[in-house]
RNA sequence: GGAGGGGUCGCAUAGUGGUCUAGUGCGCCCGCCUGCUAAGCGGGUUCCGGGGUAACUCGGUCGAGGGUUCAAAUCCCUCCCCCUCCGCCA
């Protein structure tokens, strides 16, 4: 969230954010409601500090008469003090409701305009293979090798689920430890996560309110199933001062992301491209603010090594202010090519959130031992999104009979160098 | 799941209704003393918010939230977390 002294100070550029994102907030009320806040914040505290000295004179009273005088005044003090308490908790709990509403700002260089046809390509990198045969999607290449089973996934659980054996099951798992043995050659820190967090780990990420139709929950007890690691990154400082030089912390992991995918019904039918249940790596960092911009690019170019790393032709979007998430100030969408399908497919998204989530999940950072906290920025990258990476090395890598060749860095991991069909 | 014990200002602890403005020790910071170091002496050391140009000042904060009271770390209620033992278990 944005602090409330930044709306303050700021309502002309919040206001315009908020419009170019398409979206809307109650940033009016807001206003209204923090200066009738801080009125009613000080009529309280006066009251209190009246009291609390009444009090003490009592307890160091001998006068009996006096004190029972004083007693009997001071009830009626803390009857008006139980009236304003109530009137003030009723406006900090509506604040903080809408202050939880307002999008992040949006970063000067993000491209204006209204939905996902307004994205900028940045960058195209590599190049789309040339087949002398029609390629094929990747469920048909799926039943070629014998590595996919979209109707007993459905059987077992209903539409959008599926299951991967066999070679194809061995290819995710290959692709997940390159990953993971990619980002952490480069310093980040392997962590094991809970797959399962607290309603208010889902408000502090910012997944909350917005989105509870898209979350997966326990029925009776405080469980939300993540839809993606970065939500456990976020909550892994909640509440915490990080002491004095240890920023940057760049972390890395690998989970499985619930998403009831509500609002996407209908689209991405076929396949597996989308599902219920996927399969992420998920990169994350922790820095001072200065240096949040460079954070932002070094995670973008991380993540676009692992697509040159296995050969498959990618392009990087800008994402515009139509599209850039909630949290976002910036964001970078990388997508790699699926020739079977003929499109591209998102496979990461790299975001600087700023102090955004920092602030919402009450973490700061010190920069000296006696210095003031500051909120830090945090980012997050995929690096990347499984099975579509799975798809993309089958669709870019397949034969005219149906077999698929392993890339020569997966070779490794795989011990085999293809996937044959049967 | 059952029984018990805990959660206090970085750490360790004291504190069963009003001199608690939460004490003490350790650690840390500043100063004094001092060939150097150590010891010693003095002071400081949670976090959040309001007001103020500022010095400063006011309020809240003893796991969380309610309640009783003129007054709550302390009494009552609900909840969370940690530890020990038993049971069950990958």
């Amino acid at each position: 969230m944005l602090s409330l002294q930044y709306i303050r100070e700021n309502v002309d550029r919040v206001k315009r954010d908020v419009l170019l994102r398409n979206a809307t907030a109650p940033i009016d009320r807001i206003l209204q409601l923090d200066e009738e806040r801080r009125e009613v914040l000080q009529q309280v505290e006066a009251l209190r500090a009246r009291r609390n000295a009444a009090s003490k004179a009592i307890g160091a009273s001998k006068d009996a008469a006096g004190r029972d005088e004083r007693i009997a005044e001071m009830r009626v003090v803390g009857d008006e003090i139980n009236q304003l308490d109530a009137r003030l908790k009723g406006v900090e709990t509506e604040l903080q409701a809408k202050l939880y509403e307002v999008p992040n700002i949006l970063d000067p260089s993000v491209p204006r305009g209204p939905d996902e046809t307004s994205n900028e390509v940045v960058a195209v990198v590599g190049s789309i293979p040339e087949f002398s045969f029609a390629p094929r999607p990747h469920w048909e290449l799926g039943e070629l090798v014998n590595g996919l089973d979209i109707e007993r996934g459905a059987k077992m659980s209903g539409s959008r689920f599926y299951t991967l054996r066999g070679p194809l099951a061995k290819l995710q798992r290959a692709l997940i430890q390159f990953m993971l043995d990619e980002h952490s050659k480069a310093g980040f820190t392997e962590s094991y996560l809970p797959y399962m967090l607290s309603e208010a780990s889902l408000y502090a990420a910012g997944q909350l309110p917005k989105f509870r139709d898209n979350l997966y929950r326990d029925a009776e007890e405080d469980y939300f199933f993540i839809p993606t690691a970065e939500v456990a990154f976020v909550n892994l400082y909640r509440d915490e001062i990080i002491p004095p030089g240890q920023l940057p912390m760049r972390f890395v992991g690998h989970t499985p992301c619930f998403r009831r995918e509500k609002m996407s019904a209908g689209r991405d039918v076929r396949g597996i491209k989308r599902g219920h249940q996927f399969e992420k790596v998920e990169m994350f960092v922790y820095c001072e603010p200065e240096q949040s911009g460079e954070e932002l690019e070094a995670l973008l170019v991380r993540a676009c090594s692992i697509p040159e790393k296995l050969g498959l032709p990618y392009r990087v979007l800008a994402l515009c202010s139509g599209d850039i998430g909630f949290n976002s100030t910036k964001t970078f969408d990388l997508e790699i090519w699926a020739p079977g399908q003929g499109e591209w497919l998102e496979v990461s998204s790299a975001s600087n959130c700023l102090d955004f989530q920092a602030r919402r999940a009450n973490i700061r950072y010190r920069t000296a031992a006696d210095a003031p906290t500051a909120y830090p920025h945090m980012l997050n990258a995929s690096g990347l999104a499984l099975p579509r990476t799975v798809i993309a090395v089958m669709e870019n890598y397949q034969r005219e009979d149906g077999s698929i060749g392993v890339p020569e860095a997966l070779q490794p991991y795989m011990g085999i160098d293809v996937i044959p069909a049967v």
